[in-house]
DNA sequence: TATTTAACTTTGAAAAACAAAGCACTTTCA
DNA sequence: TGAAAGTGCTTTGTTTTTCAAAGTTAAATA
């Protein structure tokens, strides 16, 4: 038998980093404010975990405007698209023998 | 919309948990050693990851003997089960809009 | 002009993860 | 018989991670 945790990411370990990822694949582009409060989180704990994505390539940030106010929106890129996904596939073969 | 990481349970989001229970959600008992082997990790690491779900009564332990061995094994509870189950849910609804 | 909002960064504390060593007990091997 | 090795821990201490709170910059609004 082979070690089934060892295809996890260790990533998205973090809840939180796993939810904006799963958020992200569904919505497109998500503000930070909006991050923030769905996943009901300070500042400086959201913003630090998007580094930590940003870091690994996984998201991508947009800075821009709503009318004339700044807004950050994220992304997720095609390399974070396949690490989730494989991150998914890993969990799935993990728990698939029930 | 709603906080997609709110119903996943602490206890799971570290990978060992989750692989200790994935492991016993399959097979009814397994030894110490075997989880050690199989999650590859220290004496020390995976005591500590085992008293957790203990003291949340996810797990039981039964010490035993294998001819004149000691051995000491583990198993899910009920309430490990269902908890553990309710995690995959969560887990899976946040994923489903895949 | 004062306040608010957005999106951070910095700081520091608390919690969690982890390896290494020690330990009690038993068994096996020389 | 005595030394080495295995099992299943506990203890210790370090490193890593998480997180909240406060400070920051810049623009917008009252």
């Amino acid at each position: 038998m082979k070690n089934p945790i060892a295809d996890l990411n260790k990533i998205f370990d973090s809840r939180i980093r796993l939810g904006v990822m799963s958020m992200l694949i569904v919505n497109h582009e998500i503000s930070f404010n909006d991050l923030k409060q769905m996943l009901e989180l300070t500042d400086g704990n959201l913003a630090s975990h998007l580094n930590t994505l940003e870091q690994a390539q996984f998201i991508a940030v947009h800075k821009g405007f709503i009318g004339r106010k700044t807004s950050t929106t994220y992304s997720i890129t095609d390399l974070g698209k396949q690490a989730f996904k494989a991150h998914l596939d890993a969990l799935e073969k993990m728990i698939n023998k029930l």
